[in-house]
DNA sequence: GCTTTATTGTCACCTAAGTGACAATAAAGG
DNA sequence: CCTTTATTGTCACTTAGGTGACAATAAAGC
């Protein structure tokens, strides 16, 4: 049997972490009242990728890896996160899933808080109103982040889905024959866009125009985002 | 002579765009109030990155791109915004320097606002707290973004540089001999990491030792952040 | 210390995407 | 309408990195 010994949560292992430097004693003290303690083992799974998002977890000591899964099954390791770093923050958001899986990548121990408590007792204002206001602000970072990390490990052709499916939600409007693009986007800025040069985007436009996943009308795009989803190989039920 | 009709700017022009739609008319009234109006021809640009992040920015019509230059002094896309969006968020955290490039994709008007009042006004608390709080929970989130961003367009060599620099300052100590990482990697995780094959990685690794840009002490590694910046070609004053 | 398992090193070969070069269209400007 | 310029289409060729296969080490378990 392996001895555990249960760290010390106080204010000064706190502050050893450079946590919350900004917070008071006294703040840091009602949190830590409220945070409960969990020794995770080597490899065990905190959360996945696409269930609802519920706490905010600090890490207290070991290494969290957050990963993702690629269009053909791999692992994409987005972010290691080391002592004194909170994550599992989509929680700050409202209504979010879980945008990565965490994992224990050595054993570690963590502590949790409901993100409304997390936020009350930090910033002295209603969740909701916080909550509301990151989501207008920083939620376009996330959903910036969100097409990077996949494209990691993705083709050409699966980056291009992913890109146009970004434009379609921002720039799209609904038509009889799906959804148009408002946006007069040559070949070479859809290559900027995913990292590519101007004459293979060509060809796989191209191909997917042929596939009717998209259609051009003159200088206009129009797309199925259905098809492009299944394209860019995520599950139906994600974004 | 070009005629441009300056658009009305009040409550109900901010509801069809569907921005902040959990503010009181009260609050959206009194930002309108402190916020300044700008009609930006195409190809204007806003601001560079690595200057300070001084105005929350908000579109109100047109396209505004983000961008970036890669090693190889091309642009990367990072995205496009639409009318309704805010951009230029980077001004919510203390410090901050633009990490994108923002220039007109189109004729635009945009109205802009210093981020304490766009705070202030729209969530009753001091800014120096909100951005605080910021930092420390999506400003990680903001780094990964910075990677994932400069990961376009870069070599293997690169994105492990890249990746190693982030390594660093978040798992690593100083030594005699560089900046050791406290972590047991192996060339798997690094590859999982960049989105490459393992045995790339291995030959990149090896490469990177002969260079002295890092060196292995048993299966610890110990890297020279100067020169893995060097190597992932970012300026000396980034980062 | 010895066996087993994980990691690293090396190579030949394959493939997706980059590149340069140019023709074919389409849009814009007068 | 005609000219100029931007964009798209196509192709042959090159290249970085993926892949499979296996040997050489190193670490872990007993």
């Amino acid at each position: 049997m392996r001895m555990v010994r249960t760290p010390v949560l106080n204010v000064t292992t706190i502050r050893r972490l450079k946590a919350f430097p900004w917070a008071s004693d006294q703040q840091v003290e009602r949190l830590l009242g409220q945070m409960d303690l969990h020794h995770i083992e080597k490899r065990t799974v905190l959360f996945n990728e696409g269930v609802p998002s519920d706490s905010v977890y600090f890490l207290i000591s070991g290494v969290v890896k957050l990963s993702l899964r690629s269009p053909d099954e791999e692992r994409v390791l987005v972010s290691l996160i080391s002592p004194g770093e909170l994550f599992g923050i989509t929680s700050l958001m409202p209504g979010m899933y879980r945008a990565f899986r965490s994992e224990a990548f050595s054993d570690c121990w963590v502590s949790s808080v409901r993100p409304e408590i997390f936020v009350t007792t930090l910033l002295d204002v209603p969740f909701t109103d916080f909550s509301a206001l990151m989501e207008g602000t920083v939620g376009r970072w996330f959903a910036l982040l969100y097409r990077y990390t996949h494209f990691q490990g993705s083709s050409l052709r699966q980056k291009l889905a992913l890109a146009l499916l970004e434009l379609a939600q921002k720039f799209g409007i609904q038509d009889a024959r799906g959804t148009m693009l408002i946006l007069q986007l040559t070949h070479e800025d859809l290559a900027d866009l995913v990292g590519a040069s101007r004459q293979k985007v060509t060809e796989h436009m191209q191909e997917l125009a042929r596939q009717e996943v998209l259609l051009r009308d003159g200088r206009r795009l129009i797309v199925h985002p259905d098809r492009l989803r299944e394209v860019a190989g995520l599950l139906l039920d994600e974004k």
